[in-house]
RNA sequence: GUGGGCGUAGCUCAGUUGGUUAGAGCGCCAGGUUGUGGUCCUGGAGGUCGGGGGUUCGAGACCCCUCGUUCACCCCA
């Protein structure tokens, strides 16, 4: 056993998977930035307080936090989730509107893990400021809809509900507690704890005794506002405008206080684990004002990086890309022609690696075949006196001789032309 | 936080009712007429059996504690 490994709920993500992350926040940011979305990285940790306005009765906030003293006695926490930090922001720099930004990083929960938990996980998500029309609710669910879809998975659902407006959801609270206390006596005392703190989330209970009770609970639908109603007709029309099906679920809830109207989620029936819902999302159109901006609507989505690759896995696609170099450079003179040869070739745009620590021919064949390398460039004592080195075709295994300066111009006329990246100037 | 399963080599796992120097496959390294990978053959390195305590003549196996991991509950992405 290695003397220190990942703390409980974290984990080291290696190549090639950390390739497949970084390929993931590429397709999720090309699908949002061509919506008008830029990126947005707040800070991972800030004042406490911030996160306490996703509701102090919420697990996230009450024995989640990842709280602590700084050396300067301030009470910071690492974010559970970004939405609050960008509400923050959007109160403290004041952007003009419509705001609409993306974030991928990591949050924290204080959290046991299990098969898609981690206490630090990562999400990419969109956040949408300054708008109340129901055209910009449709536009945000479309968009993880259309990452889904580019990501190549196929059994996502997307589940959808209103909460209605601050006055409805009031009303319709107290109607939930009068209800459930009515019945206590037949709910799990689970449940029964759940309807203390917050009787929504009574309807949220997977519990198999709880289930007769919550399918007779009265529905949010009857406590909904014209305006709310009205708003959350036009999210569905716009729904089947853009052919996006989904399911009306009157007892999601979603766990955060925050939320008004228009709430969504998103689950991937092909997980078998308890944690299948691999996103979700929804309007929160008083939360800038908690945080002591202007009455501000808002609405975003988080996607689950971690649980959205489980549901990939799941389903066979978006797999890990294979990483290979362009070329292989084997030197079994002195070691030095691989050192410049290497440097030239990246220089010309090719990804060209090599062995070190002056192993055998052999051996540097060996690491050239695991490279993946398309091309092995064969450097001895013969090439270096005729000044052209032997190229090895990995998968015909044909080889030839090239001269040295002909290198650049061989591997372009095999492996098409390239350029290095480079800040345009 | 609560409950169940599991911790033996880098990985996947064997290891008989407790009994000598703890094994296999894969991977890694080195050889197989010294200029060549992917197949094959041979050899090698690598383990304080998660950690601590206990029972015993003797513990990788049994007991206790602890740490980690995993699954589930709670909740969430």
């Amino acid at each position: 056993m290695p003397s220190f490994q990942t703390s409980p709920g974290t984990r080291d993500i290696l190549p090639p998977d950390a390739a497949r992350w970084r390929e993931f926040n590429a397709i999720f940011a090309d699908t949002v930035e061509a919506a008008g979305y830029g990126c947005i990285i707040p800070p991972m940790f800030e004042d406490a307080a911030v996160f306490h306005r996703i509701g102090e009765a919420t697990d996230v906030v009450s024995k989640e936090m990842y709280d602590f003293q700084d050396k300067g006695g301030r009470h910071v926490s690492l974010r559970p989730e970004q939405t609050a930090s960008v509400c923050r922001a959007y109160a403290q720099h004041r952007p003009t509107t419509p705001w609409k930004v993306w974030y991928t990083g990591p949050n924290f929960r204080y959290e046991k893990a299990q098969a898609g938990r981690y206490r630090q996980f990562d999400q990419v998500g969109i956040e949408a400021l300054g708008v109340y029309d129901s055209a910009l609710d449709v536009e945000v669910i479309a968009l993880a809809w259309k990452f889904y879809q580019r990501l190549g998975l196929l059994n996502v659902q997307l589940f959808i509900n209103s909460l209605g407006d601050d006055g409805d959801r009031e009303r319709y609270v107290e109607a939930l507690r009068n209800y459930f206390l009515s019945h206590a006596d037949a709910l799990t005392p689970e449940a029964c704890q759940t309807l203390n703190k917050n009787p929504l989330r009574v309807l949220d209970s997977k519990r198999q005794g709880d289930a007769e009770i919550i399918a007779g609970a009265p529905k949010i639908t009857e406590f909904l506002s014209d305006s709310a109603r009205q708003h959350f007709e036009e999210v569905l029309e716009g729904l089947r405008v853009l052919g996006i099906p989904f399911t009306q679920n009157e007892h999601l809830v979603r766990g955060l206080d925050y939320y008004r109207r228009t709430t969504f989620e998103f689950v991937s029936t092909a997980l078998e684990s308890a944690q299948n819902a691999v996103g979700g999302g929804g309007r929160y159109d008083g939360l800038v004002k908690d945080l002591g901006g202007p009455d501000t609507p808002g609405i975003g989505f988080a996607l689950g990086l971690d649980r959205t690759l489980l549901a990939c896995d799941a389903e066979g696609v978006f797999g890990a890309p294979s990483s290979s170099v362009d070329v292989f450079v084997v030197d079994v003179v002195d070691g030095t022609y691989a050192l410049s040869v290497t440097s030239e070739l990246q220089d010309a745009g090719y990804s060209a690696d090599r062995a070190f620590d002056a192993r055998s021919m052999k051996a540097q064949m060996k690491s050239a075949d695991r490279s993946g390398a398309r091309f092995a460039i064969i450097i001895a004592q013969d090439e270096v006196a005729r000044g052209s080195y032997t190229i090895r075709d990995m998968t015909s295994a044909q080889q030839q001789l090239v001269a040295k300066g002909d290198l650049v111009e061989f591997l372009t006329r095999n492996l098409g032309a390239r350029t290095p990246r480079r800040h345009p100037s």
